[in-house]
DNA sequence: ATGTATTTATGACTTTTATCATTAAAAAAA
DNA sequence: TTTTTTTAATGATAAAAGTCATAAATACAT
């Protein structure tokens, strides 16, 4: 956790830059320097727990999420992920609301926890920040249009192809090429909105017809073109 | 449209206390009588359309409408309903996207717009509108995470008993006791995300079974514990 | 009020998807 | 490394949901 060190580093902070805490001040940072604290999760730890009312929001130095809800008969329903830069629980701290999700660490992740009083205090001060809060908050309530729409109307076969690109788009690939995200078929089945077993299947079928490679938990992308045909995918 | 005739009137608008402009000041009342325009829309008007850039806000005086999005080969899914102090157009205007989704009045609206520019000088000046504008933004966000477990989840069944208790936890019920709102089968079905057959057959359904009374497109709801069962709604 | 268009209802059938069971493979822990 | 546990793969079957067709009822416009 290297940029945590102490607060002076805060300001110098690379992390800092892709996230809404770019418009601080320097006397803004300063505040977050003062009270912020730095975690580790270890993979498959959760984070924040459904139901609970957070104390504060956590900034992802370095890690992967995901957010996931519970369903009927205990399910889980993976909403989005998280990665370096994304912030964690703002939905719950400014709707006041306890946390309408969980989020487990999908690998180590590294994070600062800014306390909730003190990310009211910039909201305060900073127009700007609160303005990109907002403009966050409303652009995911735009794809989470998309993926109502999608679960709605589309096939499984649809939903598991456009699941892979977003994949790939969310997390990039590794120097071998293949997604660089580990998740187990349950996972991708608990994103699609699925069975496993459809999962596997379909996973199966598309690495017949030549569209992935798949190693274990490693999925390369090959013919991306027709993932996106199949899927009904258009951006 | 009574309470838009001139300015003044906007300050004693009976909506307004419903609204996050409830928290304006006088001076900022003034800003948004100034500026604002009366409309009213037809029953089935598109109020906006998806994809397009809006200049400002709906704020609806008087009226339902339907928040829909195109899907796969042109099938409509409705997202949610807005109604009497709802804002139309906020997600679009505060993320800086073009409309996510079309609005459809759903009986004859009276709406007043607020311009883009006025509703930002809003937010510069007052940041308990600001906050409540994300309060509301982030509530939503916590809505559409519900959907998407239930939608990935839950049975056709399930979803429609779910949503009969929706209609009219969100319009209330009319003096004869059906639900305040008038839906053909099909928005039904693009609301409960399946074919209006489906709806069809369900509904006759749940009225074989003495849930519910069918008249047309009047709908109540007769055993209430039942279909919160039906539907596993626990709240 | 009356005719026209749209919506609702229902049956027959197909497709999609889930469930259950079993074996093979791969991660994870000892 | 070896064992143990978890995950992945696949077949068989059942259930859920969609599609197409047709008739009846209702809503809408004139």
């Amino acid at each position: 956790m290297e940029c945590n060190e102490n607060n002076v580093r805060c300001h110098q902070c690379p992390v800092k830059d892709i996230t809404s805490f770019n418009t601080l001040t320097k006397h803004q940072l300063d505040i977050i320097a003062e009270s912020k604290t730095c975690v580790v999760f270890k993979k498959g730890q959760i984070i924040m727990h459904e139901g609970n009312k957070p104390n504060g929001v956590y900034c992802i130095q370095k890690g992967k999420c995901k957010t996931h809800k519970l369903g009927t008969e205990g399910k889980e329903q993976i909403i989005r992920f998280a990665k370096t830069g994304d912030m964690l629980g703002y939905r719950s701290i400014l709707s006041d609301e306890p946390l309408s999700a969980s989020i487990t660490a999908l690998e180590d992740t590294y994070a600062c926890f800014v306390p909730r009083q003190e990310l009211f205090d910039i909201i305060d001060m900073n127009s700007r920040f609160s303005l990109d809060l907002m403009k966050m908050a409303c652009h995911e309530l735009g794809e989470a249009g998309r993926i109502i729409t999608n679960l709605a109307q589309k096939t499984v076969r649809e939903r598991l192809a456009e699941v892979l690109l977003i994949l790939e788009k969310t997390f990039g690939i590794t120097d071998e090429g293949n997604l660089d995200v580990s998740l187990t078929r349950e996972e991708i089945a608990n994103l699609v909105g699925t069975a496993t077993e459809s999962t596997i299947r379909l996973l199966s079928e598309f690495k017949e017809d030549k569209l992935i490679i798949l190693k274990g938990r490693k999925i390369k992308l090959v013919n991306k073109p027709k993932l996106a045909k199949i899927g009904n995918v258009y951006d």
